[in-house]
RNA sequence: GGCGACGUAGCCAAGUGGUAAGGCAGAGGACUGCAAAUCCUUUACCCCCGGUUCGAAUCCGGGCGUCGCCUCCA
């Protein structure tokens, strides 16, 4: 059989690559976390959720991984934000980080090993800005330093653009004082009032591109398996980490760099400058987060994915699906057939499904074919559920369903079990009713149970119930 | 202007050589006391024009259109 490879798009390769991490067993991964001074919209969570599935699928294929996702609690913004609000940029960094934390917590995505703060690595960052300027990587100017571009011949390999070609259509203001345009800034010397570390070159605070390039080297080492981030990350930012990075150190910073496509909104990328954005804390009271989640994940990563709410409205009836599957399958269980070997071909067309579903996860993370395969098992099983069903083939969907949905970080809340004797009593004289043919008083119960959030469904085993 | 992508049904979106996954929405049908759930059926000249090939949505060339980056940005 084809190789169970996990392969990968590579921007440095422009190509998909078979994943062999350095260490076997082992993924480091460094993801470009937010910067904290304001809330995130569902954009900015579509790369977070990418790569949490990504960790996700990595741990499911046995994989120990190492995800660090920083957050950037320091920078031109944060000081003008925190001045709008008034209040210093220390508090404006935990509000919006506790902010975050809610956020990621209702989409599932999972705790990474490290979440690194600059300002809690200022050591580190003047360290490698001193080391680069030791090496004649970079420059000092008036409080500032800066990389010196021309004197790292790798640069514009991963944005495959070149500066002179940058410049050629270049329409920002050129800073004269730096030796060339493209050089770029490490180290920033703070103005009054302004918070600010010491260094050899004066107070100041980190430029924001060396923080990454510190923080991944403090908790991952010299050269990471995986560096990710959304697509509008590879110029500048990514690819002056990897000339901070490897001008310093000598060989590859990353060795897979993957970036995420934008969510756009009206044909337009999402986001903040163009005032276009819907903040995931708005819309997960209004939508579920699962549906968000799974909405993220029904489109292939690297490829835009438009943005409306009635598609959140589609998926969330997508996901109602699934669960209605699940909870058939619960429903059955009990009543189906002990028969240990239930329905050979069925079984073994889920097997299928299983590696199907696996197989789309390893072509570079394409969730859309692996949502379809999905869905092709929950279709199967109704199917199948609606005229026979054996022990064996209920346990065998009921556990690919399960799996395929914590690869996907689509964690379902079980409804609570215990339903109230008065619920119980209701539910127990509407079946009286229904034996007796009195529909009338049969309906009235089950209305009134409904305008208590509890849907009744009569099936042939019974009497189902769920929230809703 | 440079670099990188994209254009598939009403909508979202897989599919990189052998006559088109999946989801949502719509229509019809089956089942049901009625519902709900479920199933079945049904909707695609794969942007246009050339070329390569026995054969192209898929490769090549040209055109049209859209988007991203080049400035903070997931």
């Amino acid at each position: 059989m084809a190789s169970k490879s996990i392969r990968l798009y590579n921007t440095l390769t422009q190509s998909k690559q078979p994943f062999v991490p350095l260490e076997p067993g082992v993924v480091r991964m460094y993801v470009c976390g937010p910067t904290v001074y304001h809330h995130l919209h569902v954009g900015n969570f579509r790369s977070f959720v990418i790569f949490d599935t990504l960790a996700r699928f990595f741990e499911g294929q046995g994989f120990r991984v190492l995800r660090v996702q920083n957050f950037t609690d320091i920078d031109d913004k944060m000081i003008a934000r925190a001045k709008e609000l008034n209040v210093s940029v220390p508090e404006l960094a935990e509000r919006y980080i506790a902010q975050y934390a809610e956020d990621a917590q209702a989409l599932a995505i999972e705790e990474p090993y490290a979440a690194p703060r600059p300002t809690e690595h200022i050591e580190e960052i003047v360290s490698h800005i001193g080391d680069l300027v030791a090496k004649g990587l970079a420059y000092p100017l008036e409080g500032d330093v800066y990389f010196r571009v021309s004197a790292f011949p790798g640069y514009g390999k991963l944005s495959h653009q070149t500066s002179e070609e940058r410049l050629a259509g270049a329409r920002v203001e050129v800073d004269e004082r730096k030796e060339e345009p493209a050089d770029f800034v490490l180290w920033k010397g703070s103005r009054p009032g302004e918070p600010n570390w010491p260094s050899p070159w004066g107070p100041g605070r980190p430029g924001w591109h060396i923080e990454c390039s510190a923080m991944a080297r403090c908790y991952l080492g010299d050269t990471l398996d995986i560096h990710a981030g959304g697509q509008d990350l590879i110029f500048p930012h990514h690819e002056n980490e990897i000339a901070q990075s490897e001008g310093l150190l000598g060989h590859p910073f990353a060795r897979y760099w993957l970036h995420a496509a934008m969510l756009t909104m009206d044909g337009a990328k999402m986001s903040k400058s163009q005032g276009n954005i819907v903040p995931l804390s708005d819309l997960r009271v209004r939508y579920r987060p699962q549906a968000i989640r799974l909405f993220l994940l029904s489109a292939h990563y690297r490829t835009p994915l438009a943005f409306r709410e009635e598609l959140i409205e589609g998926s969330e009836a997508a996901l109602t699906r699934i669960e209605n599957c699940l909870t058939r399958l619960g429903h059955l269980l009990p009543h189906a057939a002990p028969d240990d070997k239930g329905d050979q071909s069925y079984l073994e067309h889920l097997e299928h499904a299983e590696r199907a579903f696996d197989e789309a996860l390893s072509d570079d993370l394409n969730t859309a074919q692996a949502q379809a395969v999905l869905f092709n098992v929950v279709r199967e099983a109704n199917t199948l559920l609606d005229v026979d069903s054996a022990q064996s083939v209920i346990r065998q969907a009921d556990s690919f369903l399960r799996r395929s949905l914590a690869t996907l970080g689509i964690t379902l809340a079980e409804d609570a079990v215990e339903l109230g004797d008065e619920v119980e009593r209701l539910i127990a004289e509407r079946e009286q009713a229904r034996r007796s043919r009195d529909f009338q008083t049969a309906d009235r119960i089950r209305d009134d149970l409904r305008a208590k959030g509890i849907v009744l469904e009569d099936t042939p085993q019974g009497v189902r119930w769920h929230r809703g």
